[in-house]
RNA sequence: GGAGAGGUAGCGAAGUGGCUAAACGCGGCUGACUGUAAAUCAGCUCCCUACGGGUUCGGCAGUUCGAAUCUGCCCCUCUCCA
């Protein structure tokens, strides 16, 4: 039996957003979760101990980047992802699935598998759902994900339905390849924004008995009502005691907006990319850092935020980092960033205990005045 | 004092008779960014009452239908020699 568990804790009465703990082989995660995203064996400028000083409880990692370099060999070699990047806590791996839709214009499809140019050196590649297990087995995550396309926006109902029903077999072969016993392994809804693939593809994905569930191909350039309606076609078929996991978002309303539709796990590059690019998620709205005003800005980014960030450096002085392309001023700003998530999903978590998510999320969005985007 | 090189938009730097309001780089300003080909990418950057007009290439005066580009004088900078 794998010790790996999803737990309800607290169900909130006026929404589906719940709170949960998983157990991770041992290692307690929270949820709601936000996972800050390390796609080649680091979150971007920051070191493990940043993660632990954020409050991280769980990371991810991807598995068409570490194949590539350095090999998954080598990461085997070194005891697995973990001891090779120096982090004790839980890491999630992305299967490959998003760079079938990342790296489009460079790829092949067939029932077999994927092959890719590699956007390093141009060498093809040749990726399976068995291999793409085997890959994550050998990475040693805590957490894989099934080898899956992310399918673009819009697409046609027809390509939608092959593709879906592909992956769907492509989850089956990848269950059955996967052996590893301390390793959960979970399956990715499919199915575009058409309800009845949502639908289909999440019942034979939990006929398979998934250790957890995800719902993928969203944020794709999708708008936000066709987001949120992707979310509720496939999450009503998830099972309660099974964690279900909405890839790849990250914007400030699309996280509530997820919360407040039953999910519990969330990832986004979203933090930490715009963070590289000077521009921050605070209480009072979005900033960029980088803009003249806050040249002789000696207050901090955000009152209201308990980043290293904001405890110890003022805007001039990030300002000032930003303007001469200091690598400290990308890693303090995706601290600041990566901390703001977590700490809304924190306060999530309160409010789902005390009843009270729908005012939170609505305090939340009409207090941050966030634009369409949600950040 | 002598010999040489040179002065182009905020800076650096192309251009040496019309296709040039002037390449390119930097800097500056805007915008984008959602399971990371992203410390990236896109746009703007002489002035204006802007799908048009006005002034530019050290200064002044010329040559020419037409000059940043040719001529003369002047001013300034740099290098080397005294």
């Amino acid at each position: 039996m794998k010790n790996f568990t999803y737990t309800k804790i607290h169900q909130d009465k006026n929404s589906k957003a719940r709170t949960g703990l998983l157990n991770v082989f041992g290692k307690i995660v929270k949820t709601p979760v936000f996972m800050p995203v390390g796609t080649r064996a680091t979150v971007k400028f920051l070191a493990p101990e940043d993660l632990k000083k954020i409050n991280a409880s769980i990371i991810l990692s991807n598995t068409y980047h570490l194949h590539l370099r350095p090999g998954e060999k080598i990461v085997k070699a070194a005891g697995g992802l973990h001891k090779f990047m120096n982090y004790d806590g839980p890491i999630l791996t992305d299967s490959g699935g998003f760079q079938v839709f990342s790296l489009a214009t460079t790829r092949k499809i067939k029932e077999e598998g994927v092959t890719f140019k590699s956007h390093l050196d141009g060498t093809k590649l040749f990726m399976s759902p068995e291999d793409s297990i085997h890959i994550q087995e050998d990475i040693g995550s805590d957490i894989a994900m099934s080898f899956d396309e992310c399918i673009p926006y819009p697409s046609t109902y027809e390509y939608t339905k092959d593709s879906t029903m592909r992956t769907l077999r492509w989850a089956k072969r990848g269950l059955d390849a996967h052996t590893k016993e301390d390793q959960a392994l979970f399956g990715i809804v499919q199915g575009g924004e058409f309800e009845d693939l949502r639908e289909y593809c999440a019942k034979e994905l939990v006929k398979m008995n998934f250790d957890g569930y995800s719902i993928g191909g969203t944020s794709v350039g999708e708008d936000k009502d066709t987001m949120y309606r992707m979310i509720d076609y496939a999450i009503k078929y998830l099972p309660e005691d099974k964690p279900r996991y909405l890839m790849g978002v990250g914007a400030i309303n699309d996280i509530l907006n997820g919360i407040e539709r039953g999910v519990d796990m969330f990832d986004c590059v979203l933090p930490t990319r715009i963070a590289r690019h000077g521009t921050l998620m605070t209480s009072s709205g979005r900033i960029n850092i980088k803009k003249n005003i806050y040249k002789d800005d000696f207050t901090p980014l955000d009152d209201n935020c308990d980043c290293e960030c904001c405890k110890n450096y003022t805007k001039a002085y990030l300002n000032h980092l930003f303007r001469n392309n200091e690598g400290l001023g990308m890693r303090l700003l995706s601290i600041h960033n990566l901390r703001f998530l977590i700490r809304l999903v924190e306060d999530a978590r309160k409010a789902i205990e005390q009843d009270r998510f729908i005012e939170f999320k609505e305090d939340i969005l009409n207090r941050y005045k966030f634009d369409e985007r949600g950040f």
